[in-house]
DNA sequence: TGTGCTATTTATCAAACTATCAATAGATAT
DNA sequence: ATATCTATTGATAGTTTGATAAATAGCACA
């Protein structure tokens, strides 16, 4: 109940802007992307063409929110922490993790993600060629630099089970912000437990 | 391109419905929920007021598709297989786990599992709390009998590594069937490793 | 062969949707 | 205060949607 009646009537664009792409990532993560223009408005307090006036269409809308959504996710010092020799490989994994999926466990990236994911849209495969790319890619090499020096490639079956592990996390995270499942909520132990157990399954 | 004219015409009522159903699971698992009952109707080569002689609505006949999806994914004798004390639980939780996702990997099945879950309808709970149930508590009290038989009751912590375990295995079919993610394909052996993986984690 | 039943289609309605455009009113500068 | 600019609204066109009712046509049986 932030009973903040708007004080301004007229919003500078850049401004109203920003305001639409934010409360219309709310709206359609709730609502999912088949929802009316004019429900959107109505809960921006505003009348639908205005909707109009800053974004050509409503598909021009909707990419503006994946773009919204998909970028800034990604935290730039991931890459270093992932690849720290000063650490375990165990810790660097349970600290990147707990980081990442701080991130998005976020119930709007989540739905977002998994409405996007089903209707095949082009960033969406985007984002898991860069999660191939960045994460699992640079778990595996770490791997092998920390357990398997003499071997020169990751195997389809090692990356896999990188992959399957990262998977895991992302589904607990379904089930506790998208399904609401009663989830055991101490997520760093069980982050923690599948690294381990990811580790066991590795070596 | 199976070029088979339509032979009849007509249909008895009881096929049509049967056909409508089966097409409806088809087109909607692909185009989502909210698709138009034209485009239902066009791909059977109906009008599409004749899908109202079936369904009184619209809504009746996505629920009729829930539970023809949602049923037969259940096979009783796994609940035996479950609790044979005659293999391992290893052993048990491998053969369970091959054919489980045999019947769930279906893409018409993961795709409406997750557009469900999205609108956060009444079905898709129910059948989180059957697997519940029927899948995750089993495991647990198997675990215990066969590793901590002096332990009352599972912990919290030891039934979300199940319940996290039982989700990589969706998700891996997930990045396959739904994503079309390039993934590596022995699916047996992924579940072998997460079986292997969970239980290192429990003990 | 023709008669009756009903599966299917044609025609259509009302509501809701995206999108457009002219009219209005809040802010800024003089 | 007045004028100017433009963010915002009101009105509305054109499409698509779920749903209904009357007209049509396939099939079984006499």
């Amino acid at each position: 109940m932030t009973d903040e009646k708007q004080i301004k009537l007229r919003l500078p664009p850049q401004e109203r802007k920003a305001q639409f792409i934010s409360k219309a990532i709310e709206f359609f993560s709730q609502e999912g992307f088949d929802s009316s223009t004019r429900q959107l408005a109505a809960k921006l307090n505003v009348t639908q063409p205005l909707l109009y006036r800053y974004f050509p269409s409503k598909d021009d809308l909707i990419n503006q929110v994946y773009e919204a959504v998909y970028m800034g996710r990604w935290d730039d010092n991931w890459d270093k922490l992932l690849r720290d020799q000063s650490k375990s490989l165990e810790e660097r994994l349970n600290i990147f993790y707990q980081q990442y999926t701080a991130k998005v466990f976020e119930d709007k990236w989540l739905r977002i993600f998994l409405f996007s994911g089903l209707k095949g849209i082009e960033i969406n495969k985007r984002y898991l060629k860069f999660v191939q790319e960045n994460v699992i890619q640079v778990i595996g090499d770490q791997y092998l630099k920390a357990y398997k020096p003499q071997q020169l490639r990751l195997t389809d079956r090692e990356q896999e089970i990188i992959w399957v592990t990262h998977g895991s996390l992302i589904y607990y995270g379904i089930r506790k912000h998208v399904y609401g499942s009663g989830v055991y909520s101490d997520t760093f132990d069980i982050i923690e437990s599948s690294i381990r157990g990811m580790l066991a399954q590795l070596s």
